[in-house]
DNA sequence: GTTCGCGCTTGATCTAAGTCAAAGATATGA
DNA sequence: TCATATCTTTGACTTAGATCAAGCGCGAAC
């Protein structure tokens, strides 16, 4: 039913996001040339599984382009996305030989891979990459504590809107932006994978997307084209404070 | 109403994970004494706050004694704990200025604190230190997700058994175990807290609590000594798999 | 000892979100 | 072109947990 992934070819990580921001901001060009020794690109389809939890792991690597999500699964099938992978996150913990959770292919998704025992001995060997890492580590554990508060704490309504404005946020098509506060861009994510990482059912999902367009919060093209006529709005409707939920 | 934390002196602190777990594991004795220079120790009383989200921190540091919990609270008053931090977690975050979240002291507590600049400072210097630090917040980061799950997909019972189990795991008297799986131990939390920390209402919390007792889960004397007949039995109303929420 | 206060329990009722069910959009492929 | 499949919407009904409201138990202060 699915297909092995594909091995893509280097030219389509030219702008590799773990050589360029993950791992050598600060890089001298012989470890530059270390990196290319060790490092590999594949290519998922959509709904394609990376790696399942478990499985023994023998790489670390980033996303390039597309998006992956992280989820456990609970014996009796019940599903909780734990993380959304967008370019230049990190996915793979050094030092650890299984996959914690499943990583699944979002959308068509291109990432950048290194193999683990070379990843950490040079990890050894260069500091920044340690502090890089331990930076990135930190930026994920915030986005993840502040999702505890929208599972924990927030109606529907408010995640549903706590999900667009972090999409909106970080999708780079946000440039579309303008002085209006105006915003666009497409959902990545199908109603049941919004679901799973709301904590909700699609139908709740599906309702609230449907209320919040009734109420003039959003605006859609077909199911997935989004616009956002007033960003403040929206973030408002989501219960964030007025800095947009930005970290100090 | 709340008292101003007391500086502790060093002896209380003969035992300071950051100094034999989190960052010297593998330091050479001048290092250690570098690290003298620029330590100290506060104490809190449950209840007080260590630090309020949004204040300046200039120092970071961690738990060497009692329980502390972040928090954060939404303008209207609802709050989610996003993490607790027992003996040897670490507290804040080298590159920041600015807490993120709410430190309050849920027991007593004795903290081992370091001006932040020096700690950074001597971060570069001792890659081991990033390193540990990197390990620590990649644990941490594996805990926020898992609680994800808890708070996104389980019911209110099973959020206490979850609840139960990781403090009973994490706390240190569970020593008292035994071939038989009886597990002893005494929650450090009030019913709002572990309200707080499960995105239920503490009326909830209290029902499940007696639901648990009533059905032989566990045993209570008073309102915070626990007895665990069966640790097994305790994992399975959690609805973790049976290795019980290890990680690999 | 009595009273206060706080943490906790329990009951009655309400409601947001889940469940079950059907049907409307799009897209794919024969 | 029509059949099939996937994703989505919407409706009717149910339910887990929230809310509102008494009380209980127990240590601290008088």
């Amino acid at each position: 039913m699915l297909k092995e992934p594909t091995i893509a070819t280097p030219q389509e990580c030219a702008d590799c996001p773990i050589r360029h921001r993950a791992v050598c901001a600060r890089c001298e060009p012989q470890e530059l040339g270390l990196l290319e020794e060790i490092k590999y690109y594949r290519k998922f389809e959509a709904g394609q599984t990376v790696i399942w939890a478990g499985d023994r792991m023998d790489f670390v690597g980033s996303v390039v382009t597309g998006i992956a999500s992280l989820t456990q699964t609970m014996e009796d099938g019940r599903t909780q996305m734990v993380g959304l992978l967008l370019p230049s996150d990190f996915v793979g913990r050094p030092g650890r030989d299984g996959a914690a959770y499943d990583v699944v292919a979002t959308t068509d998704l291109v990432m950048c891979c290194f193999r683990k025992k070379p990843f950490e001995h040079m990890m050894e060997n260069t500091p920044h990459i340690a502090h890089r890492l331990l930076e990135m580590t930190l930026d994920e554990l915030d986005a993840a504590r502040e999702w505890m508060l929208v599972l924990g704490r927030k109606t529907a309504r408010e995640k549903i809107a706590s999900l667009l404005s972090i999409i909106a946020r970080r999708d780079a098509t946000l440039r579309q932006v303008g002085m209006t506060g105006t915003l666009v861009f497409d959902l990545p994510l199908t109603r049941e994978a919004m679901a799973d990482y709301l904590g909700l059912t699609l139908e709740t999902v599906s309702r609230q997307i449907s209320a919040l367009k009734r109420d003039g919060v959003i605006e859609l093209e077909g199911k997935r084209h989004v616009t956002v006529p007033d960003f403040v709005r929206l973030m408002e409707e989501a219960g964030d404070d007025s800095d947009g939920g930005m970290l100090a």
